[in-house]
DNA sequence: ACATATATGTAATAATATAACATTTATAAG
DNA sequence: CTTATAAATGTTATATTATTACATATATGT
């Protein structure tokens, strides 16, 4: 059958308020903003995040433990991530270059071992903090 | 005056303890692990880690939140850092390529930004575990 | 000897994340 | 519709990771 939507009530809320936010969201400060929503302990914040980042709607900003939304629709599988950190702001923006992508995909180490997935994270200071 | 070793007790204590073990540690197993020499508390760790970090002696995998000894003498700087890191035994390598460092350091956004530091973490299977 | 920077020791607490278990809702099959 | 199964939710407690704050000590340069 026919699936309209995906995510399910807490997916939903969650996905959207980092959807709309200018920046990366960490699971507390989530919490604390979709309480209101009916949303009450971290394992519901923290399942949902987890599903998210798996079906590739969402990604974890590591360096930050924090969450942004994937602005690149052709990463649902979210093996090949990217990202541009200001180190002044703390501003990220998803990277999304077709040639950066396959020559990193492509990348095979010194023994030939070819990696199924990757994540990148580029440090420096955005146009504004220049 | 010419100083001969630049890392102080602790920061050689966690160290050495990092440099000898064959995977990526985490801080509370090294405060586990040097309480017998005297270091007892998180701030003695997470101030030498964060030391050893800058000097690049060693790296931080993010996604694990766990350090390596360095094992490249010409990242000293820690700016350009690349890992493969089994999905299955946990093993981490630093990745130490030079075209591979050049391709992104020299990289550029779509904007014209270029960045002065990057960390790029790649997920597979070790040859082990093939 | 003095000033300054770096490192240490210690207690308390903050921030991030998961375990465990009961319950509910969605999906698929018979 | 009924039943079986998987996915999602609610809730409490706890584990793990990291920092604040402040007192003291050691190293370094003049
Ligand atoms: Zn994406
Ligand atoms: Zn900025
Ligand atoms: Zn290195
Ligand atoms: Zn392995």
């Amino acid at each position: 059958m026919y699936k309209e939507n995906n995510l399910s009530k807490n997916q939903q809320i969650i996905f959207d308020l980092i959807n709309k936010s200018s920046e990366p969201l960490k699971a507390y400060t989530i919490l604390f903003n979709v309480q209101k929503k009916g949303i009450k302990a971290p394992p519901q914040v923290y399942r949902a995040l987890d599903k998210l980042v798996e079906t590739g709607k969402i990604h974890k900003i590591e360096s930050k433990n924090a969450f942004v939304a994937c602005r690149n629709s052709g990463c649902e599988i979210s093996k090949a991530t990217a990202f541009s950190i200001c180190e002044s702001c703390e501003m990220v923006d998803e990277i999304n270059d077709a040639k950066l992508t396959k020559y990193l995909t492509s990348f095979s180490d010194k023994k030939g071992t070819k990696y199924k997935r990757f994540n990148l994270e580029f440090f420096g200071l955005c146009k504004k903090c220049k």
